[in-house]
DNA sequence: CTAGTTGCAAAAGCTTTGCATGCAT
DNA sequence: ATGCATGCAAAGCTTTTGCAACTAG
């Protein structure tokens, strides 16, 4: 069966037009396997685990190439650093202000899922911050 | 006429609870008759201008204090740095890739302004983060 | 072969902190 | 009087950069 499996890395990465390295796959695969919102440092700890070599800047390197390419997205809903994730559809966020912790949060965005013209502006992207306090912090309480 | 007005930077900040030095007064009044979002650096050289001894400390230290008072909002729409903002109530910005500018954007949020839960959360407060080309960009090229 | 990627170390830039002094209430 | 705010300098963090060596296509 020599028939490509879509979800390969290697194919992903062939089909952003991103050249294929072995650090590449590796954070690819990691943000892929990840149902979390990624900051460089658990990346970077994560890649150390395969590949103990790899240093910092070539994970900074990888995820601004993947961001170029559309291949992720990065938060900013945390002022101290970014998160990456490879969800690309437009949703929200929400940062839990006791925990830390982010998660998606599936409420319809307000306007439409493409790019499209705002007051003007062309919007090629957006990013919905919610803070508070989630759910799990609430029931402490 | 002792009828104090309640756009006087004494009476704000006293409504706030805040205590009052000069160096708050200045950084309020600043932010007040700006109608941009300011950096803390933009902010620091306007104090300056007045008070030339004000230390960059006493302007962070100054600012989150407002915040954390809800006088002002942060924005963190642009990764490099912070932006402060007296308009208090929910709305969208802009971030121009091309010329770097933050604007206002007057869409609707996608939830109520005000505290509500949303997927069990508590949501306590809101950013809508626009990217794109703005108007003046789009028509120079 | 050749452009693009990597690893290292150092630098850059924003923000915070420790501490002594001074001020607001 | 006293707790909080200020100013200064230094430190802390994340992120970027310069450069030589290497590697993918």
């Amino acid at each position: 069966m020599s028939k490509k499996n879509i979800t390969d890395p290697h194919e992903i990465l062939r089909g952003y037009n991103i050249k294929i390295t072995p650090q590449r796959l590796l954070v690819y695969s990691i943000l892929v396997n990840s149902n979390h919102h990624l900051s460089v440092d658990e990346v970077y700890a994560k890649v150390l685990e395969t590949l103990p070599s790899v240093s910092r800047a070539t994970v900074y390197a990888t995820l601004e190439c993947f961001r170029k390419h559309n291949l992720v997205k990065s938060l900013r809903i945390d002022p101290e650093r970014s998160y990456f994730e490879t969800r690309t559809d437009w949703h929200h966020h929400f940062l839990c202000r006791k925990c830390g912790k982010v998660f998606d949060v599936e409420v319809k965005p307000c306007i439409p899922m493409k790019k499209c013209m705002v007051e003007e502006h062309l919007i090629e992207d957006f990013q919905g911050y919610f803070y508070g306090i989630c759910k799990k912090c609430l029931d402490k309480k």
